[in-house]
DNA sequence: ACCACATATGTCATATTAGACATACGCGGC
DNA sequence: GCCGCGTATGTCTAATATGACATATGTGGT
């Protein structure tokens, strides 16, 4: 394939040359499960630490409890919107936050 | 206030001893918008240096150019896993996203 | 002026996530 | 044993985010 017709693709949103765009979306999906996971814990962590109950955080949240250990359990029902609120929520300054982050990256 | 009291209220939600709850909540959610802006800019930056169109990053993210735009808009009706997912796709590291985070503590 | 391309903005039907509620489980104190 | 308390899990309806599509705007090339 010329480089410039590749290049052309690529500016049009294919990944040329191999098979890997369905492995590529896979590891990216393992990626952010991973995140999600360890934001997770980090609201369980910050949570506990303050003495919190999953109720006492769903209030402040304007949630149910059912949620928040949902969210804990990192179900696949709760968005990051819903996890970054409690992290905010709990007081996580976004230099603990960015810790979780960094710490999504062990895999 | 008796404190055993005010501790039994505390673990069941409320935040007990003036009008700050109102505040606070606005505050959060002030952070919250930071946030996200924070991670919206740094989207359009790393589309930009690899030199991706919004409609190739959508097409990646089985999404559409409008989306891609609200989202480096940071358009209220577009969520922060999209955003993850966006940076993940672009290859974004944690550390990268990290850094973004930590970035919203400026305000 | 026109065209091709990138981006912005608005709308709409559908899919996903929300809070709520019920209820089950585990566990320490009585 | 039974409570009270915190947590887990499943299931509803309502709210919100979704991709898609149409269309506007801006910009560089011919």
């Amino acid at each position: 394939m010329k480089s410039d017709k590749k290049a052309r693709l690529e500016r049009a949103g294919w990944l040329v040359g191999d098979t890997a765009q369905f492995l590529k979306l896979s590891a990216q999906e393992q990626r952010f499960v991973e995140l999600k996971l360890a934001l997770a814990t980090g609201v369980r962590q910050l949570r506990e630490r303050q003495g919190l109950t999953q109720a006492a955080l769903a209030k402040r949240l304007g949630s149910s409890q059912s949620r928040v250990a949902k969210m804990e359990a990192a179900d696949t029902s709760v968005s990051l919107d819903l996890m970054m609120r409690s992290l905010l929520s709990i007081g996580a300054t976004t230099g603990e936050i960015a810790k979780l982050i960094k710490k999504a990256e062990a895999a």
